[in-house]
DNA sequence: CGTCTATTTGAATGTACTCAAAAGCGGTGG
DNA sequence: CCACCGCTTTTGAGTACATTCAAATAGACG
């Protein structure tokens, strides 16, 4: 029997749902297991699902020409994860997305988020606030980016994502941050110093 | 007599209105002149109202400790400025927002918005894509400033920006990219010698 | 246990910044 | 209309931040 709460309380924070909502909403569901290091997603391909994540952790990357990751973004329980522009306009993905822990997500198909925004507008709202709140949180980031040094940007990082630090490996962090794992070492030597 | 055409258009692209939709789409609009170097929004202050620029440009910015300008943002014609936290939140705004250019908008206020999304339920749908867009395009950005190198980043500036550049000064754009004035200047001067 | 990857450390290098001074440019007022 | 003022841009020298390369150590996983 899986648990639907998380996802619930979710989307009751920002518009309510009857029961019989609640139920068309969970039947559009597909829950799926993605294994640490495994992808949900490859650059080229078809990002066929929006991914709300129950337990675990996904994230989203580029390769560069030298073969280096960039993470654009972590996602954890409870925060939706995938390329809405790949998902939204039927293009290939810019993006790698794949495990960082043994992860649970519920996946919305395309076509099952289409039939929901039609049948429950509301829908659309819930969505609206989403983005609009990731956007606003991008914002914040993209202003720390240009204006901070690499250090600010890790303590902010641990105040952003206080339980990462111990689930995910430094150079997960430094690839987030922009800065080689390498200068992240030196860096928190340099902070624990003092 | 205001022209409603690019707003108008700008909404056709993703909802369809009947006339009378429009009509109190537009009733719901105030039109305002911003002369360059007035300020749309201060820190601190109560974003009221978001808005669609007809004509000019506006920037988002914050100062950092030193008093040092960073731009989060520059908004042309057919685009929407705005600090959507503060104005959705009622919070005080993270941000200053001034004009670049003299400068035409149509403010929409908070009230003016809401009473829009529940008469027409279908504007939850045109502002659900517009941040979905926005924030994709954040999403490149954000890639750009961890990968990129500040040459690339302003290569792709000018890609990105392309009318930009002769409106507005060399110290904007450096602001935008997360350098100094000093430091693109400089780029500038090596690109062009090869 | 062995292998593979992550982390640390150190030295050398490159990228970007600071400070300072000079040159350029735009707007304003006499 | 020109002179002046303030701000932007350029240039140069010195410095700090962050990277590369390399080697050693530590940890994780089969």
């Amino acid at each position: 029997m899986l648990n639907y709460d998380l996802i619930l309380k979710n989307v009751n924070k920002h518009i309510q749902l009857n029961k019989e909502e609640k139920e068309f909403f969970i039947s559009l569901l597909h829950h799926k297991f993605i294994k640490r290091k495994d992808f949900l997603c490859r650059l080229g391909e078809y990002s066929k699902s929006e991914n709300f994540i129950i337990k675990g952790c996904l994230r989203t990357y580029t390769l560069d020409e030298n073969g280096v990751e960039h993470i654009i973004a972590f996602g954890i329980e409870d925060w939706w994860a995938g390329d809405p522009y790949s998902f939204l306009t039927n293009s290939p993905s810019n993006y790698y997305i794949d495990a960082l822990e043994d992860t649970e997500v519920f996946q919305i198909s395309k076509e099952n988020l289409e039939n929901l925004l039609e049948t429950i507008p509301k829908f659309e709202r819930y969505y609206r606030i989403l983005f609009q709140n990731a956007y606003v949180a991008q914002q914040k980031r993209i202003n720390q980016n240009i204006s901070f040094s690499a250090e600010q940007r890790y303590l902010e990082f641990l105040q952003k994502f206080p339980s990462l630090e111990q689930r995910i490996s430094q150079k997960q962090i430094s690839s987030y941050l922009g800065i080689t794992p390498v200068f992240l070492s030196m860096l928190k030597k340099k902070i624990s110093t003092r």
